[in-house]
DNA sequence: TGAAATTATATCGTGGAGCGATGTAAAATG
DNA sequence: CATTTTACATCGCTCCACGATATAATTTCA
């Protein structure tokens, strides 16, 4: 593998892709929490219990596991679940196997919030989705062949930044 | 266009597929995090740079302008703005034609810190851009003919941080 | 076996970042 | 010009993630 390809500088219209798949991110991350706040929830809320639904079916829903799922540390991740039951969206309930565990559960509360949000999240995803996926591949160069040794101008004309 | 498509419940490997969506938007945000702050810059501040830097060429850098890009409220920019320019990344220059505005403009050093965090930027998104785009697609419907739930690649459980 | 090490969860105090409310100056409006 | 609107700035507050530390269950191995 040419290991020189992905390490050169960005060129402009990386940044300006890179620029794009930050703000189409952080509207649809905005956009989400003004939806889940409209339902009287709380955003950071919801996200753990999406993660739960959304964890892999062999993956085991213990406290560590959703700190590394929604990448908190372990005693962040105690706090959120403490709030979430609070709420009662979740539940916790100690392993049998391992009594050190607990296992996370999703109640009633918490399963009609992941309908009314997950409509919401297609939705939006319906927009930003496809300039998501361009900007990405942009970026990483989808229909790269790997095989490309000529590609960019490595020297940039200083056209740009003339004094006032 | 078939109304109801869109507003269906979520399916479980559509649930999945979000799941694993915030999933791999929170990893790279993360690393993210973590290769600005090794480089002894603010993580914030660095998505400041990057969101002027990567600025549509038709829209002048403001405060409100970037508030927006950020999804900030315009006085959290104007504080945001206030460090970046502490630690040297940006500055402030007022508007002539519109003496309200202010418009910013990368320093050397933000510059810098965009050419470091750039390649770190494209590299992450090699590895979880692909996953993220099959998510998206999963949920969107883009060419996905509903025959195929094979499971979603999972991503290795990395350590977070080496401690001492 | 049983002491030490490791793992999983919990508790507590702290700090930073975003926010609402409010202020000030410049520009647009009428 | 007087009023309203726009753009940026300031301040006090709160929430949430974190580091440090604690507790309990499990595993290791001398």
């Amino acid at each position: 593998m040419p290991k020189g390809k992905n390490v050169r500088p960005l060129s402009e219209p990386e940044y300006l892709a890179l620029g794009e798949f930050r703000y189409q991110l952080r509207r649809f991350l905005r956009h989400m929490e003004e939806a889940t706040r409209l339902l009287g929830a709380n955003p950071q809320q919801y996200q753990l219990v999406l993660a739960i639904k959304g964890l892999p079916r062999d993956v085991v829903p213990t406290i560590s596991q959703l700190a590394e799922r929604m990448q908190l540390n372990h005693n962040s991740m105690v706090e959120l679940v403490d709030r979430c039951e609070e709420n009662n969206l979740l539940r916790r309930t100690r392993s049998a196997s391992d009594r050190r565990q607990v296992t996370l559960s999703i109640t009633p509360d918490g399963e009609a919030l992941l309908r009314k949000l997950g409509v919401a999240a297609r939705l939006e995803l319906s927009d930003s989705g496809p300039i998501l996926v361009d900007a990405i591949q942009r970026l990483t160069g989808e229909s790269y062949t790997g095989t490309d040794t000529t590609a960019l101008p490595r020297t940039r004309t200083r056209t740009k930044k003339a004094g006032p």
